[in-house]
DNA sequence: GTGGTTGATGATAATACTTATCATTAACCA
DNA sequence: TGGTTAATGATAAGTATTATCATCAACCAC
């Protein structure tokens, strides 16, 4: 199921970086996190609770590199505090639930045909794009928690 | 064409605020403005060039009571700084230059009804929506220097 | 394998953005 | 107009992120 360590390194190296074990460490916390969008401190708590030693800094430099290198995309989700989750080639935009914070995933074609379209229209190269929804999901506990709020 | 400073009173006021000098003054510099997306920082340095007396810390306030009374509307444009634009009634989209950062506003139906559509599928009671497409505008200067990024 | 080079790490300082605190001041209604 | 209540501005504090730099480890040539 998830990949051994030894390809991990594989991946890091191939995009010219070199694979350090917290490099190797950071990566594997991606591949094997059920939750998958994790913040520079979810990733650092993460690793100091399975015993790693290793520094802040070292988390944040990482992500921004594994940005660059493509093997993560990051995200804002309308809050000043970046997310980042494993990139795997396949496109996807998200469905946010205001009141759990659960992140559900969806691709349609059609919306990306659009985009394409108005971007074309408007004589602008389409590069990349981020699309977020934004509501309460289907949990009961959320429903009674936003109906809570509307009346507050 | 612009609505003048009473009117602007009256905006404030019934959105249940006072209707304070540093109020009015943020509130019409969104009206009047070219430039229609501002972060707090581009409001203080506007309105400290016109000549105003205000606080850093009166601003931050009042955009985020502004965007409670949806009088503003916030984002993040992928970027760790908010930015605060006239909430005028109808919903749209935005197109933003990676060069040389513009924003184009653009609204599309279909694209809106398919994201409902999305969202009920999955028993999601869709709240809001950001969509924001990133690229390249038909500027000269920005196609240039989009080639030249590539190169690296 | 080993060693030198080069880049990576971690501690910490610095920066950027935003929110909280609090004494003073101004808006609003009777 | 005066009193109440909320708003302001200076500044401290908080949170997220980036820069600095001495030490250390990965990698390639041998």
């Amino acid at each position: 199921m998830h990949k051994p360590a030894s390809d991990n390194a594989q991946d890091i190296h191939s995009s010219g970086l070199k694979a350090t074990w917290p490099r190797i460490r950071i990566l594997r916390l991606f591949q094997q996190t059920t939750q998958r969008h994790l913040s520079a401190e979810d990733v650092y708590r993460s690793l100091l609770a399975d015993g790693e030693e290793i520094g802040l800094a070292t988390i944040y430099r990482v992500l921004t590199q594994f940005e660059q290198a493509r093997l993560l995309t990051r995200h804002y989700f309308e809050s000043g505090k970046a997310v980042y989750e494993l990139n795997e080639g396949q496109h996807h935009d998200h469905l946010v639930c205001m009141m759990c914070g659960r992140v559900e995933e969806f691709c349609d074609p059609e919306i990306e045909r659009l985009q394409q379209q108005i971007a074309e229209r408007r004589g602008f190269e389409l590069r990349e794009h981020a699309l977020s929804l934004y509501g309460v999901c289907s949990n009961p506990a959320c429903q009674a928690k936003a109906r809570a709020e509307s009346r507050g």
